[in-house]
DNA sequence: GTGCGAATACTCGGATACCGCGTGTCCGAGTAAGTGAGG
DNA sequence: CCTCACTTACTCGGACACGCGGTATCCGAGTATTCGCAC
C-alpha cells in the first residue's frame, strides 16, 4: 500500500483539529511529521484533485478541508491516493489457451475467482467507507486526551 | 496485488477438479492457461513452502493438493503468495518531529490511523478466510455446468 | 519370461537479469501580502 | 491619513531522476521411468 495514505490521513486529522479558515501549508505539515516536503506536496495535490482538500495559493496559502471531516471517509482518502482501480485485477486466464470451458460457460457471469476476490475487497472498502476522519479523531482523543490542544499549538493556533 | 494470486487459485481449482493421486506438472498448467512456465513455477514453489501443495519430483512428477480443497482458504493463498505482512504499514509519523502528542498519549495504545486501517484489512482477511477453494469450485460449476468434465479432459483425465 | 542395471528424459528448485511503478526531488507560474510613495 | 501600484516572498503545481520489488528467465540437482541385456 502506498505510504502517502498514512500521510494524507494525518494531514486531514491535523486540519480537522485546527478548525480554522486560515490554511496550513505543505511546509508546516512536513516539519511537523518530518516528511520530505516535495513528495508530501505531491500527495496533497492528489487530495485536491479528488476534492478532499482545497488549495489556497499565494503567500500564507496552503490547504483547507473541502468538506467537513465527518464527511470524509478513509475510502475517499485511499481512493484519492491509490486510484480507483481494484487491487486484484482479473486477467481472465480461465479462457486462455484451452478455451473449452467458455463453450459451456453461462454468458454474462463473472469468473468465480474474480467474484470471490471482489467480495473480499468489497468488505475492505465497506469498512473503509464506514470510518470517517472525525471518527478517527475521536478515537485518537480517547487515547491521548490532550492531543487536540497539542496539535493546535503545534500549528501556532493558540 | 501480485498477479500470481490469480494463477495460484486457478491451479488449485484445477487440482481440485482433477481429483487424482497422479500429480499435474507446471508445464501442463502453463499450457492450459497460456502462462510463462518458469514464473508460474516460482509461484507454485511459494504454495509448496506455505504447505498448500506438495511437490512430486522426477519424471511424471508435478504438484498435488497438500490437503482437501475445502480446507484451503483464499487467505491461505494470498498469504502464501503475497507474504504475511499487512498491506498498510504504520510508520508512526504521529510521534516524529513534534513529539508533543506522545507526552499525553496513553501508553500501549496504537495509532488511531493504524487501528482504523487494520480494522479494514481485518474485514478483508475475514472475507478471504471464509471462502475456500471448494466454495469457488461450486460457484464456478454453477456458472458453467460442464466445467468439471472439461477441466478433467483438458488434463487427460478421461 | 524375468530381474537387474544403466541411460534417459522429465521434473522441481534456486540463482540470475529486466522493467515498471512508487519514491524522491527540483524549478517555474501565480498570487496574496507587505511596502513605499503620492495625493 | 488614505489609496494605489510595485516589489517581494511565499505558495502550489507539474515536469524530471532514482531505486526497489514484482516480473520473467535460465540452468543445475534429483528422481521415476524406460530400455536393454544377462540369466
Amino acid at each position: 500500500m502506498n505510504q502517502g495514505v498514512e500521510w494524507a490521513v494525518h494531514v486531514l486529522l491535523s486540519l480537522a483539529w485546527v478548525d480554522d479558515d486560515v490554511p496550513l501549508s505543505t511546509a508546516q505539515f512536513a516539519r511537523s511529521y518530518d516528511l520530505p516536503p516535495a513528495y508530501l506536496s505531491k500527495q496533497l495535490q492528489a487530495l485536491v484533485r479528488a476534492g478532499l482538500l482545497e488549495s489556497v495559493p499565494g503567500a500564507k496559502g496552503g490547504f483547507r478541508l473541502a468538506r467537513p471531516a465527518g464527511q470524509i471517509t478513509l475510502l475517499d482518502v485511499v481512493t484519492a491516493i491509490e486510484g480507483p482501480e481494484p487491487a486484484f485485477v482479473c486477467t481472465e486466464i480461465r479462457q486462455r489457451g484451452m478455451g473449452e470451458h467458455s463453450a459451456t460457460t453461462n454468458p454474462g457471469t463473472m469468473c468465480a475467482v474474480n467474484a470471490a476476490m471482489r467480495r473480499a475487497e468489497l468488505a475492505w472498502r465497506r469498512s473503509l467507507a464506514s470510518q470517517t476522519i472525525t471518527g478517527i479523531r475521536m478515537e485518537a482523543e480517547d487515547h491521548a486526551p490532550g492531543i487536540a490542544d497539542a496539535v493546535r499549538g503545534a500549528y501556532g493556533r493558540v
